[in-house]
DNA sequence: AAATGCCGTTGCAAATAGTGAAATGCACAT
DNA sequence: ATGTGCATTTCACTATTTGCAACGGCATTT
C-alpha cells in the first residue's frame, strides 16, 4: 500500500464519523501502526490538510482542504454554475433535487436543495452513490465512456434494497432505455420507498460528468409525475451544460 | 522531502494556474522526476483527488476534493453559519466582505462577496493572506494563541507594499490595539489603496479561529467609515462566533 | 497510595516503497 | 520519412517508511 494511500485514507477517515478523532482511534481504523499514523498526520498537519486541537490532542479535517476545493471551484466553477439551477428545479418540483459529480468512487453528492414537505428525501452532502443501484447512476452510464459502462456492468452489483439491480442484463436494458430518453428512473434500488428521475450533465465531448436528480417519496409521486419529473431534469441538465461549455468556446473539459 | 509532502504539493500546484497542467509541467514546478510525479498522480488519481483528461492526458483536481472538503462542512459548518452573515455586512456596508479561516500557512479566504460598486477591491478565494499585512491577519493575532503570534513576530515580515509593517514592534503595537478595541484596521498593508477593517471570530476557547473583513478603495473612505465598519466587523463576528458555538453546548472547538 | 490501563510520543534496526536514468512507445509536426 | 516532444515502463539502487518496544503522562481503579 503506497504512502499516500495511507495520507488519503486518513483523510477519509478524518472526514467520516465524528467532527474529531483521537490518535489510537484512527490507527486503528485504519489498520495502521501509531506510530505510523501519527507521522503522516505530523505531514499533514504541516500541509494545513490536517489540524490538531492543542489541548484535546484530536484530529480534524483541517482549512487546506476547504482551500483546495476553493481553487478546484475557481478552475472548474461545477458547483457555482449548477447550484441556481438546482434551486430552480427543486422550487419548480417541490421535491427534493440533488446534484452529484463523477468520481472514480461513484458519484458523489455535491449539492442538495431538500422538499419542504414533511415527508422528504433526504440526501446527504458528499455521498457516494453506487453506479447500478440509482436514477443517477443509470443516467450516467447512458452517457459515459463505454470504458466506465463496461467495469461497472462487469463488476459486482451489490444489493442495498430488495429492489435493486442484481443482473448486468436487466442493468444493461434500464440504461438503453435511459439513452433512449435522455433520462433515467430509478424505483427504491438504493433506499426504500424513494423514487427518482435523473438526467446527466454532459461535458465539452459530450460524454457525462455529472448528475441532477430528483428523488420524491413513492406515495406522493401519481401518474404523470414521473414524465413531469424527467423532463425538469433533462432541461436543467441540459441548461447546466450550457452554462457551463456553452459560453466558453476556448476551455476543453472531459 | 516526505511522500506525502510531495504529494501534497502536486494537488497545490493542479489547484494554482492554469484548471488542467500537463505531466512534464507539473514535474518542472514541483522539481520532481517525471516518473516520481507519475506515480504520485496515479496514486491520487485512484483515490479520486485528481483526475485525468483521457484523450489530452492533462491533469486536474478531481472531485475527491470537494468530497472531502464537503464532509468537513458536515462537520464544521463554519461557511453554512458563517456566510449569510457576511452577506449582509456587505448589504449594510456596500463594501467588499471577505471570511477567512486560519491555517497553519495563514488565513485561508473562504468566502467572498464583493461590492457592487465599480471600483471596488477584489479577493481571491482560496487565497492566503499573511498576519502580519493585512487587517484581517493582525485581528487575528490580537486573539490567537500566544505560541502562533509569537510565531509570526518572531519571523520574516515580508513587504508587499510601501506599507506594509515590517518590524517586529510596530506590528505588537498594532495588536495590542486591535486587542484593546475589538477589532484591527489595515491600511495599504497588501494591497496598494486598500484600507481595511476586520475582526476575529472566536472558537468554543476563546481563541480566534477566523477573521471577517471589511475591505474599500482608500478614496472612498471618509470620516467616521472606519469606526461604523470597525462596530459593523464585532457584531458580525461575534454573531459568528455565537451561531457556531452559542447553540450547541455539547461541541467543543478549538 | 500504589497499581493498572490507556494514550500519545520517541528511538532504532529491518524492510518495503520510492527514486531517477534510460529505454520504449506514441503522436504530431517537419 | 524523419525528428521532436511527450507520456509511460523498466530496473537496479537508495532512502524513506515501518512496526516493535520502551517511555512518560494521565486518569480511573484496587
Amino acid at each position: 500500500m503506497s504512502t499516500v494511500a495511507k495520507a488519503v485514507s486518513l483523510l477519509e477517515i478524518l472526514g467520516s464519523g465524528a467532527p474529531e478523532t483521537a490518535l489510537a482511534d484512527l490507527a486503528r481504523r485504519a489498520c495502521f501502526d501509531k506510530a505510523t499514523t501519527r507521522r503522516l498526520l505530523v505531514s499533514l498537519i504541516a500541509h494545513g490538510l490536517v489540524e490538531q486541537d492543542e489541548t484535546t490532542r484530536l484530529y480534524r479535517l483541517g482549512a487546506g482542504i476547504a482551500r483546495l476545493a476553493l481553487m478546484r471551484e475557481a478552475q472548474f466553477p461545477f458547483l457555482r454554475i449548477a447550484a441556481p439551477v438546482v434551486e430552480a428545479l427543486a422550487a419548480a418540483t417541490g421535491e427534493t433535487v440533488h446534484l452529484s459529480e463523477y468520481s472514480k468512487r461513484g458519484l458523489i453528492t455535491v449539492h442538495v436543495v431538500e422538499s419542504a414537505k414533511a415527508n422528504r428525501v433526504s440526501v446527504q452532502l458528499g455521498d457516494v452513490l453506487p453506479m447500478h443501484a440509482t436514477a443517477s447512476g443509470i443516467a450516467f452510464l447512458a452517457f459515459s465512456e463505454e470504458r466506465i459502462r463496461e467495469a461497472i456492468l462487469a463488476g459486482p452489483l451489490p444489493a442495498f434494497t430488495p429492489h435493486t439491480i442484481g443482473d448486468a442484463g436487466t442493468l444493461a436494458e434500464h440504461i438503453a432505455a435511459a439513452r433512449a430518453r435522455g433520462h433515467s428512473t430509478g424505483s427504491q434500488g438504493y433506499e426504500e420507498g424513494v423514487l427518482s428521475v435523473a438526467a446527466p450533465i454532459l461535458g465539452a465531448d459530450g460524454f457525462a460528468i455529472g448528475t441532477i436528480a430528483v428523488a420524491a417519496p413513492r406515495v406522493r409521486v401519481h401518474t404523470g409525475d414521473i414524465e413531469r419529473h424527467g423532463a425538469g431534469v433533462a432541461v436543467a441538465a441540459r441548461d447546466i451544460s450550457e452554462r457551463l461549455f456553452g459560453g466558453l468556446p476556448g476551455r476543453k473539459r472531459a
